[in-house]
DNA sequence: TAGTCATATGACCGCCCGGTCACATTGGCA
DNA sequence: TGCCAATGTGACCGGGCGGTCATATGACTA
C-alpha cells in the first residue's frame, strides 16, 4: 500500500508518477515493466518511489485493485436497477466498450488480470481481481432470474456466470480487435483506431453479443421479435 | 526454426531438452522463463541449445507451432463428421478438457497463446495460434450452418466463432478450475488433482457449455428434451 | 540566521539473463 | 590407427533489472 507521503505528493508529482506507472504496466507484462523506465520518464529518482511504495508488486497492487477500480467505477455509473433487464445487460456491455475507448491503459490494465502466465504472486492478484468481477456478474444474472428474465433450469448458475463472463470479456475484446483489424496494443495506442469503435458499432457488438448469451438463457424462446411475457 | 543438428539428435537428448523446455515455458511467462534452468534441468550445455535453434524466440515458436499442435492433433485423432452436429461438438469440447487432464503443460502451453501481455514477437506467435484456432471452430460452425444444426440469421457467424471461442476456451477453463479449486499451476502440478476432473465431470461440463452455446445457436427452440427436426 | 528533519536523489550493488566463443570431445572414414 | 569436421561445453560478456543507502535539499522552527 501506498505511504502517507506518496498520499501526501503535490497533485503533479502523484499524477505524473501514477500516469507513467500505468503506461508502464499496461504496455509491458509485469516482469518485464521496469521501475527504472517509470521513474525515469515520471522524472522522479527511482529511490523516491520505494519511499511511495514497498516494492514493485506493491506499486502495481495498488494500481490494479484501487486506481483503476475507482476509475472504471467513476465511469461506469451506477447502473439502472429498473428497466427490461437484458435492454440493461446490453448496456453495460456497451458501457464496458466505451471504457475501452476512453481510458484504454486503464482497460489494458485491467483486462491483464485475464493472463494466465505470470508468476505467482501476480496470479494472486489477478485471480483476486476476476473473482470480484465474477461475483459481481453472478449477482447480475441472479437479479435476472429473480425477474423472470432469465430460466434455465439445467444450466448452473455459477457455470453459466463464468461463460458469460468469457463471452463479454475475452470473447468480445477478440470480436473488437477482429473489427478493428489491430492488435490491443496498437488501439491502445492510436486514438484514430478508437475513434473507429464509436456507439453504432459499440451497440452493435453488444447486441450480438446478448443474442447469443439471450438465447441461451431467456425464458422466452425467441423472445427478440416479439415481446417477451414480462 | 530447429537446425538440422537438432532433428538428428538422439531420442533421449532430445527428448530431455523438449520436456524441459515445455515445463519452463508452461511453467513460466515467456520474459521469465530461463533458457540456463532448461539448459541446466537436461543437463545439456546451454551452448548447445543455440546450435539447435537460433535464439530463445525460435525455441519457444517450435514448442508452441509444432510440437505443441502435433501432439495434439495426435491425441484428439480425426472428429467424426458424421453424426448429430451438437453430439459431436460436446464431445470436441469434452475431448479438450481431456487433452488439459493428460498433457497439462502442452495445454498450459497453449492456453498461454491468449495472454494478451508479453513483447511484441511473442503476441504475433499468441495471435497466429489463435487464429488457426478460431478458423477451425469457424469451420466447424460452418458445417452447423449447412446441417442445418445452427440457423440465426441475426447473428453474424464470424463474431458468433469468437464468442464461442471465448466460451469453450477461456471460459471452460475457469470453470474447470473453480470446481477442482484451485489455480491452472496446481492443477499443472497434481496428478490427483486432475484425476479428479474425470470423464463424467468433462462431460457435464461440456453439457453445460452446450446447452448455452446450443440454446444461442440452436435452430430447434430447446431441442433438448425432444428430438430435433434434424 | 542556524539548526532540524522529512523527503528527494542517483550512484551503486548483486543478480541473472540471453547470447558468444575458444576449446574439448566425439565418431566416422581413410 | 590417425585425422578432421561436426558437435558439445561452460566460462564469460554486456546489460538491465529490483532494490539500497549515503548524501543533498529545502521548508519550517526558534
Amino acid at each position: 500500500m501506498p505511504s502517507p507521503t506518496f498520499l501526501a505528493l503535490p497533485a503533479d508529482r502523484r499524477d505524473r508518477l501514477v500516469r507513467e506507472a500505468i503506461t508502464e504496466f499496461s504496455e509491458r507484462p509485469y516482469a518485464e515493466a521496469s521501475l527504472s523506465q517509470i521513474a525515469q520518464r515520471a522524472q522522479i529518482a527511482k529511490g523516491s518511489i520505494y519511499q511511495y511504495f514497498d516494492d514493485k508488486l506493491d506499486l502495481y497492487r495498488w494500481l490494479l485493485t484501487d486506481e483503476a477500480p475507482r476509475h472504471k467505477r467513476a465511469f461506469l455509473g451506477t447502473p439502472d436497477p429498473a428497466g427490461d433487464f437484458w435492454a440493461g445487460f446490453e448496456t453495460m456491455i456497451e458501457r464496458g466498450m466505451a471504457f475501452l475507448v476512453e481510458h484504454p491503459r486503464l482497460a489494458r490494465l485491467t483486462a491483464a488480470a485475464a493472463d494466465p502466465s505470470a508468476t505467482p504472486d501476480v496470479r494472486g492478484l489477478h485471480k483476486a481481481i476476476c473473482e470480484a468481477g465474477i461475483d459481481e456478474l453472478r449477482a447480475q444474472l441472479a437479479r435476472g432470474v429473480a425477474t423472470g428474465a432469465i430460466a434455465h433450469p439445467d444450466l448452473d448458475l455459477d457455470i453459466a456466470t463464468r461463460l458469460v463472463a468469457a463471452i463479454i470479456g475475452p470473447g468480445l475484446t477478440d470480436v473488437v480487435l477482429q473489427e478493428l483489424g489491430a492488435s490491443l496494443h496498437e488501439v491502445l495506442a492510436s486514438d484514430t483506431l478508437r475513434k473507429r469503435l464509436g456507439p453504432a458499432r459499440r451497440r452493435r457488438l453488444a447486441h450480438q453479443a446478448v443474442l447469443l448469451i439471450q438465447g441461451g438463457l431467456g425464458a422466452a424462446r425467441r423472445p427478440l421479435r416479439r415481446k417477451a411475457r414480462t
